[in-house]
DNA sequence: AATCAGGACTACC
DNA sequence: GGTAGTCCTGATT
């Protein structure tokens, strides 16, 4: 999934769709990184808030029936903004994107066309959400979150958008408390970047709004329905390191970057960035300080166990689970 | 310098 | 008690 976002090559869309963003700060702050590579995200997932793609709580009420439609009004667009961008912008959308005829006046086409990527992107959303539900293991309701919830959130969201350091200034607060907070409340705790949480926040709350009323079902990938049943359980359950190996080599598509398999019948693995995965395991576990020599010491205790051991041919961060899949 | 191996201790469930 | 996090020393790549 994601790959609406940016091809696997790693082009990178140039100009973002122009939707409004409440914030100018905020909006800075995402674009702050000057050479936006790639709007991936730290998993190697799409980042599901780009820096031009900010939905407005306001904009979002706009459409009861569709909140998470994005408003591209003519008046906010750029002139820049034709369809032909907008499919450079999202390149798989030609696959999604019903021909149109030719009838079709230039304009109306165009609208039409937008709107079917307008929808598709909030598709994406909802699967980007969902997919950081799993790999954190927290509800998709930021109301049912508790404050170790809130905490892995955030550390989540300063991750992927490299924000500084805000969860101290967040602390003991459950998810119910953050949701009464105002945007006023997050910028005094953080002045920085309170404002970007709290749109942050905005969204996941909307869109969990909007799964109770559409069930992801529609929403589901070929992709999704792989992931393994053992990190969908909420509320959290522990999850053993070499589980959550395997989940990551189970999604090829997301986390190759970070660790793939070698020989998958014999159970080999290569961790490709080991700062990366131990991050991971550190967001998965509320680890802030999980580092990969950690990480490593971890994969090193079940040697004993028959768990995971080195190949016959032992190699720098090449590890071989006893029993593969 | 990064990785690897493993001892020792601690915290948490 | 099991599991993992942390810190450590020393070896290896």
């Amino acid at each position: 999934m994601g790959s609406t976002w940016c091809d696997q090559t790693g082009s990178t869309p140039q100009f973002p769709l122009n939707l409004t963003h409440p914030h100018g700060d905020a909006k800075r702050a995402w674009h702050d990184d000057a050479d936006v590579k790639s709007p991936r995200g730290p998993l190697g997932l799409p980042e599901f808030s780009r820096p031009g793609v900010y939905l407005s709580c306001r904009d979002r009420l706009v459409n009861q029936d569709n909140p998470w439609l994005v408003r591209v009004a003519s008046e906010a667009a750029p002139p820049n903004l034709t369809l032909t961008k907008a499919l450079e912008t999202f390149p798989d959308a030609h696959s999604h994107i019903q021909e149109p005829t030719l009838e079709v006046e230039g304009e109306q086409l165009e609208e039409c066309c937008l709107e079917q990527v307008q929808t598709m992107v909030v598709g994406e959303v909802l699967k980007d959400i969902d997919m950081a539900c799993k790999l954190l293991n927290i509800a998709p309701d930021p109301l049912d979150w508790s404050c170790v919830h809130v905490q892995k959130w955030l550390l989540w969201t300063e991750h992927l958008y490299k924000l500084p350091q805000v969860c101290k200034m967040f602390q003991e607060l459950s998810g119910k408390d953050l949701c009464s907070m105002t945007e006023e409340d997050f910028r005094q705790r953080s002045l920085q970047c309170g404002d970007m949480l709290y749109a942050h926040l905005d969204i996941w709350r909307s869109a969990s709004g909007m799964k109770e009323r559409c069930p992801l079902g529609e929403n589901k990938s070929v992709a999704d329905e792989s992931w393994p049943n053992m990190v969908s359980n909420y509320p959290s359950q522990p999850i053993h390191l070499w589980q959550f190996l395997k989940e990551l080599l189970l999604k090829p598509n997301n986390y190759s970057r970070c660790i793939r398999w070698i020989n998958k019948e014999k159970g080999i693995f290569k961790i490709e960035d080991s700062a990366h995965v131990a991050r991971l395991w550190g967001i998965r576990k509320n680890r802030p300080a999980m580092n990969y020599d950690k990480l490593s010491r971890s994969i090193r205790q079940y040697y004993k166990k028959g768990i995971i051991r080195k190949p016959d041919v032992s190699r720098r961060l090449v590890y071989q689970f006893v029993n593969p899949v």
